[in-house]
DNA sequence: GCAAACTACGCAAACGTTTGCGTGAACGAC
DNA sequence: GTCGTTCACGCAAACGTTTGCGTAGTTTGC
């Protein structure tokens, strides 16, 4: 239970005023050679390591090596990935993250936007839970760095990081198409987030090219949770003409319509076939190996931090919008 | 970029001193009933948020309602259970989460671990590194709260909160045998972990039991990784006499086991059986479901936070350690 | 050889809180 | 009517930094 040390016991010790020490730590100010020296031993001795409330309290923004990310849910994979990737950077850059989870909640994310905001973090990172979310747009008019990943922000200029949903399922049903199928389920995302309707898109976009109709009755919406693609999956495949290939919209789901599909006892692909958006811990050794569309997670949160540093760096500089490209893994289940 | 308003803020507006503003803030102290709802009043009209990074600073510890989480990685889905056990208590009672990974890196543990403090974090939650973690217990001297999670700590007296690796190892193990295998190959994890250690304790005995004798060339061990898993496999099932069994020490292993044996394009559980130690996304719809011995990683996480508020609000609380029971289930794949 | 410029460092304010102490007013007891 | 108590609130220090300004002492320019 000894006391931490501060500046003013390194100060007392190397016989020096505190902001001398404080310049010789950020490099700031000429300092003679000596006295650095010596300031520097005095360090070391004491194990001096700098307090960073103290420091964020004093600094107004910039330099708090703070950086804040939201996101719905550490369990799903993807967001695991993300934040894999944004604290790589962020360890990189000597910045800590503070990790949050809303679930979706919008008092949850208001919640903790507070919290980051109070706490002086130089950025956040954050999938906006709407289109138009009023509690983002209220944070950056209050000069906090944001950048959004994953899903769009209406509002105009601010950085943000995607992957290219539209054509990751374009590509998907297009493959689907190729096999042969004709009737295609879909379990789709909600339509209030960018992430369902562009992939949504996809699906009718490939149907367009190919000169397939659309039957609504192989339409359905989810919500990206494990669940309703269970519930979703048995209401297609119970169709008096079901489909014989399902296209569904991201891993929790796809999880629950293999659950279903299991349960029916059909052969994937030879009485079903399916591919999914995000791949999945067993994909690859599942039997048959699963056909998915790969988002790159961790991509996305490497150059979101990256965006969000270079933002914070210079404030002014012009918003970008990157948009990640997912990729095609063709397996046996389709 | 309007300015956020701060306590000076209010009490002028409420025509009191900020001492004033704070006692009903924090609800200390006398305050007339007309004062109070005068003070209420102003701080609802400029929306004012306290600043955490202040109050921390002047508050030595105990009601900063941060706390700091330290894992291996994020994507493990063992640990993002976890973490999302400690999130859901931290939100509860108005914490907010620091998160890390440090990789099984040392200096990352370190680095962290100094950050933790220098955020003056109430309370931290770890899986130390080593057995005798130097750097935690130098934390734990220095008056930080600490719990360690998974794994455990020599040194005395510290909360933590694991799970019985031993009897669940010893269940899976008697399983198998029960099964009717009697050459039964193991890809253990490290033998300087608890974790790695309890789980083959519990093979070790669950042969003794049965009277088996031990085949040292049945037992290997990994690093907890998916790489290590699937050569280890590979390893084992290229022997003269190979196992007829597997038990597989972590759920990331298990993964690369399972590669391993579709490579080999064996026949699960016909030609080789097969348990995990950890659940795995899909592995109820596993073809065939996988037999598995599931960790109760969120009431870990669970747990650990709840332990971790008690010794905050009274730190001379004598430490307790909780073992949780794991769980077998029992699929098909063995 | 002297003004100007620079070097190396100290002084003190400021960031937004919390909190011990002080104090005037109201109040009850005698 | 006096005295002690309680109430409601103000004053100012403190937490550990950063940083603008000031200032001795030294160097440079000519």
């Amino acid at each position: 239970m000894k006391k931490i040390p501060s500046l003013i016991d390194v100060a007392r010790r190397a016989k020096v005023n505190i902001s001398t020490v404080s310049r010789v730590i950020n490099q700031t100010g000429k300092i003679g050679a000596e006295t650095q020296e010596r300031v520097l031993k005095v360090m070391r001795e004491l194990g001096y390591k700098p307090n960073r409330v103290a420091r964020r309290l004093r600094t107004q923004a910039g330099s708090t090596h703070l950086l804040g990310l939201i996101i719905p849910n550490i369990q799903n994979i993807f967001f695991a990935d993300l934040a894999r990737g944004v604290e790589d950077v962020a360890y990189k850059n000597n910045f800590a993250l503070l990790l949050c989870n809303y679930d979706e909640d919008e008092a949850k994310e208001r919640f903790y936007l507070d919290v980051m905001q109070s706490e002086s973090v130089d950025g956040i990172i954050i999938p906006p839970i709407q289109e138009t979310d009023q509690a983002v747009l209220q944070v950056v008019r209050n000069g906090t760095p944001v950048v959004c990943v994953d899903r769009s922000v209406s509002s105009g200029n601010l950085d943000k990081v995607e992957v290219d949903n539209h054509i990751g399922a374009l590509r998907a049903v297009e493959h689907i198409i190729s096999r042969g199928h004709r009737r295609i389920g879909v379990i789709g995302g909600p339509l209030d987030s960018s992430t369902g309707r562009e992939r949504l898109r996809g699906y009718k976009d490939a149907h367009a090219q190919a000169g397939i109709t659309l039957k609504t009755e192989l339409i359905r919406f989810g919500d990206f949770k494990q669940h309703s693609g269970r519930v979703l999956a048995h209401e297609l495949l119970s169709l008096s003409d079901p489909p014989t290939a399902l296209f569904v919209c991201n891993g929790l789901m796809m999880a629950g319509a293999l659950e279903a599909i299991a349960a029916r006892g059909l052969k994937i692909p030879r009485q079903v076939a399916i591919v999914g958006f995000d791949e999945l811990t067993l994909a690859d050794v599942f039997n048959p190996p699963l056909t998915v569309v790969r988002q790159p997670a961790y991509e996305v949160g490497k150059c979101a931090a990256e965006l969000l540093l270079k933002r914070i760096e210079d404030p002014k500089r012009p918003a970008s919008s990157l948009k990640l490209l997912p990729e095609l893994i063709v397996r046996k289940s389709c």
